[in-house]
DNA sequence: CCCCAAATGTAATCGTCGATTACATAAAGA
DNA sequence: TCTTTATGTAATCGACGATTACATTTGGGG
């Protein structure tokens, strides 16, 4: 009965192709709208991605203010994903060797970079927003890295460090996993795409090329 | 009498505030309004470079067909300076020693990559034009790229680095000089420039760590 | 010397975008 | 049920990249 065509546009949400006036969850679909634009390279807008909602130009701005937040927004949910895989990587990776811990850590950083560019880039280049805007942004990220200082601290304890100095240590390792990732990023690696792995294979060896320069031996 | 302000249109070029209608060299004038902007760190615009040299919105596409196309040509100058003060440090450092040479490049480009940002991601970013259009540009990073692989190649040979593959050693020290411009650009390096000099110094820690890593000793 | 063609600038216009405002509709709670 | 609040729409604005038709200057061949 609900079905029938002439009915009152009330109770409107049972026929399928028929949105109601009110989205769902509209700030989440925004949300994934922006991350899948990227993903697929093209420039991402609002009001695309309120086309993608099917929602009207102007619905986004009820639920971010402007649109660096929406990208803001989205940088929080890639940053989100980024982490958790890091996690799992270290959480598969020995306890007991810090810099093997280091060198897990590293990889699944690059592994994600290069598989999700455009929401490392996202994440990453403080352009799409003001940098500090996203508190859980900047946490987030703080934490990863007080995450490798723990590993550096605790292989310096062990003695697997060359030199006892880890800030230069620190700030070169961040430098060269980033600098990997946005090189790919930026199209740095000509034609390395061709033959799937080759530019994760390189990010092994580079890591372990650091690893081996920090290490005592 | 030139001056009489009844004379005759022609001539009006004596009198300074009347532009004449053929603007000197507007090509250049609209490349250095781009990397004036950039410099500025406000977002470059075709309408805003044309603002800046006094002209129509619609004239500076008689020079270039597109804005990428005005973008690129910024993108080349900067890189012409880039590459002039490279090979400035480079003829300064001694010409006997591949690893000092090695360090002299790292630290020249850190240095103009610090004191020119906006510059330095004009050209390297490849997101305000397609990362291939500019031949120039894509030629002369080959070039600079052929010159650190010699560096290597003459360490090498004179049996001063640890291992002999040398492609990672190239692959990381680009990505660890590459990766600390852009971390400073990006903003990942928070309240270092407070204090004048204090990135600089930093950069120059981890190139020498980075050489330290790959010497033999 | 003049005239014409090429080079170069202007004016007007289009479609897209971010953003704001006034208004419409649904949801939630007293 | 009534009213407040949340959330969507419609219309509009100004800036931008880009195109088109037109205007002005310049320079070279008769």
């Amino acid at each position: 009965m609900s079905a029938s065509p002439t009915s009152k546009p009330r109770a409107r949400r049972q026929t399928l192709e028929a949105r109601p006036y009110h989205h769902g969850d509209l700030r989440r679909v925004l949300i994934d709208a922006a991350l899948q634009l990227a993903a697929e390279g093209a420039d991402v807008s609002v009001r695309e991605a309120a086309r993608r909602a099917a929602v009207s130009p102007g619905a986004p701005f009820r639920h971010f203010p402007n649109r660096d937040a929406l990208m803001a927004a989205a940088a929080e949910e890639a940053q989100r994903r980024f982490r958790t895989e890091i996690e799992a990587a270290l959480g598969d990776a020995p306890a007991a060797d810090p810099l093997l811990r280091f060198r897990a850590f590293g990889l699944a950083y690059l592994r994600w970079a290069m598989r999700n560019p455009a929401h490392f880039e996202i994440i990453s280049t403080g352009r799409y927003f003001a940098h500090g805007s996203s508190v859980e942004l900047t946490r987030d990220n703080a934490e990863l890295i007080a995450l490798t200082e723990q590993m550096l601290a605790d292989a310096a304890a062990q003695g697997l460090l060359r030199s006892a100095d880890l800030k230069p240590i620190q700030i070169a390792g961040r430098a060269l996993v980033y600098g990997f990732a946005r090189m790919n990023l930026d199209g740095h690696f000509p034609r390395w795409g061709v033959e799937e792995g080759e530019i994760e294979r390189m990010a092994e060896e580079v890591i372990d090329l650091f690893i081996a320069g920090i290490a005592k031996r």
